[in-house]
DNA sequence: ATATTTGTAACTATAATAGTTACAAATGAA
DNA sequence: TTCATTTGTAACTATTATAGTTACAAATAT
């Protein structure tokens, strides 16, 4: 299974947070995610570098949006986080090799030509996507 | 670091293939990839059973391409492999939350359609287009 | 017959990430 | 000013996916 839930819990906590006008908690954040609040503090801590949210300690403190919903893109989100790339390379092919000399120089660019066409496909999406569309489940 | 080298091993043993008309031995792949050449079988099972090579076992066995380079395309390798999805969702939110509980079915669309945006980039190259690549870094 | 090679099970090693604990520092309110 | 609340963060453990390794049976060519 592929283990990097930081940006699914991102897009959760982000939403939680365009539902709310008072600053939510890591502990509230978590509950609804059902993990850790250190884990939210981390993952946030990295969107707030982003001027994505920001942060307040202290007693009524907590998270909140800096932006609309619809000015927070997925793909925004996705890149704030600093994942490595998803797909990756064998280290040490033989040099020796006219194949192995040369492969890593051939994958760097189709993979990033990869990862583009992954980034592209996030960035249709904005917070305010995903609320509308969570909301609208929640009528059925 | 990422670490699923399967399919970076899977592009490099495939395009090692392409350059030779004897089959290769795991061996002969493994010293070019350098890895295991139980870690080149275990991939190389993977893009046997979807039809793109064959393996002989025994003396002067080895593997060998089913079609020409240009009919192998990148997302076929891909899926061939078949590894996980890029994203990954949190698998309990809070489902007396509103938006934890529908927050699953929002994002499994947006996830399949950033998951298709990578496929359809890779599906733009074929192992011919590798060759080509590595061949061309090879003479300069 | 013999050397070669795949097939595969069983195991260990590595590394990324989540999860946890603990506590200092900042904040707001009584 | 004191106290409860909350973030910030370091340090640690737990989990899990994958690579890497070892060993050996089965298949094959000469």
């Amino acid at each position: 299974m592929n283990t990097n839930l930081r940006f699914a819990i991102s897009i959760h906590a982000l939403t939680l947070l365009a539902t709310s006008s008072d600053p939510l908690t890591s502990e509230a954040i978590a509950t609804s995610v059902d993990t850790n609040p250190v884990v939210v503090r981390r993952a946030m801590a990295s969107l707030r570098e982003h001027g994505l949210v920001e942060s307040k300690p202290g007693a009524h403190g907590g998270w909140r949006l800096l932006r609309a919903p619809s000015q927070i893109g997925l793909c925004e989100v996705y890149r704030s986080l600093g994942s490595e790339d998803v797909l990756a390379m064998h280290s040490h092919p033989n040099q020796h090799c006219r194949v192995g000399a040369h492969i890593k120089g051939a994958l760097t660019g189709i993979f990033a030509t990869a990862q583009a066409g992954m980034e592209n496909a996030l960035g249709k999406y904005t917070i305010a996507d995903v609320l509308t569309d969570v909301l609208a489940r929640g009528e059925k």
